[in-house]
DNA sequence: CTGCTATTTTGACACTGTCAAGATGTGTTG
DNA sequence: CAACACATCTTGACAGTGTCAAAATAGCAG
């Protein structure tokens, strides 16, 4: 059984060892293989070998769990996106490809999850963590800022870089 | 009751008369109420005055109903652009602005049921209905035209219309 | 070893979508 | 007008869902 597998790995110090993150692991897994409307707490939690309601321990509810996995999905692309912007064997214009491509590949490669970061389950009314909030906000911040080098380097026209910034943002996401 | 008061007023030939469009109706303003995440057959078939179960015989399901209700989102949608776009008073200028524009008030209108016509969850898989391609693609077809339309007129710039069709979509939508 | 706390499980509840079978109204045919 | 066929609606049922409360368990501090 794979699952008694994973249990084992990550049984060392605790019941589990780790099941916050062997839940997110696992929801990952369910949400690329069917999609964010066939994943329920119940699966997960027999996916990841616990009962039902273990994953409520680690997480207030459904929605904060998909909370993490989005704010985990923002924290990798904002770590890719600054490396490469501080990468200083690179142009500004290999940067700037590099980032839409990064962006492209990225949904390209994980749709499911790509769709649970933008989508508007999880921004609307008051669903949003503040983990979530925390994490999200700087990496749209740090696009406003890579967007306003780039114009000062005069790779793309436009004078305001927060505008900009929407535009690329919505015409990358359509 | 209101409910009594819908049924009263529908009930004129059949059991209901005309539960279907009752349905639709009642659908959208628990759409516009409380999101589409929040509407459940049962309660729509409370409101609507009739059993729970009396929605499938007008709509093989929940996404059929779904479907249906985009399905009239668009052909609304369509309907109005056709309307503008055939009108012999505006200008080129008047009309694109207009298109736009209309596009816009609905989507702010009708934040729900927008996102319910081109949110994933109707679109994704084999959930599209016949109907809701049907009604939809001539929709998108059309848009092309007028489009093409406005590049000849020089209002807007490209020489692909598709391409920058899609474009346009794409940031309308961001 | 004893007790405390973090962790997990069992049981339960309300809610959902959907199907099968029965009841009821409506129009049509003899 | 009566009887039938059919569309329509209701009742009952089942599997699944998210979530809470209470009980059970495992690990660690004393």
């Amino acid at each position: 059984m794979s699952q008694t597998n994973i249990i084992e790995i990550a049984r060392q110090s605790y019941h589990h060892g780790d099941l916050r993150q062997a839940l997110l692991v696992a929801a990952k897994s369910i949400i690329a293989e069917a999609g964010i409307e066939n994943l329920s707490l119940r699966k997960l939690a027999e996916r990841a070998g616990v009962s039902r309601t273990a994953p409520y321990h680690h997480f207030s509810g459904k929605n904060d769990l998909l909370c993490a996995i989005a704010a985990q999905g923002f924290r990798r692309r904002h770590q890719s996106a600054v490396d490469t912007f501080d990468d200083t064997l690179m142009t500004q214009e290999q940067k700037f490809e590099e980032y839409i491509c990064g962006y492209v590949r990225f949904a390209a490669d994980n749709p499911e999850e790509y769709e649970l970061m933008f989508g508007r389950s999880i921004w609307k009314q008051a669903n949003s963590t503040q983990e979530l909030r925390d994490v999200a906000y700087p990496c749209f911040q740090h696009q406003v800022e890579m967007v306003r080098s780039w114009q000062e380097a005069g790779l793309i026209s436009g004078d305001n870089a927060l505008r900009t910034s929407q535009v690329i943002w919505g015409t990358v996401h359509g």
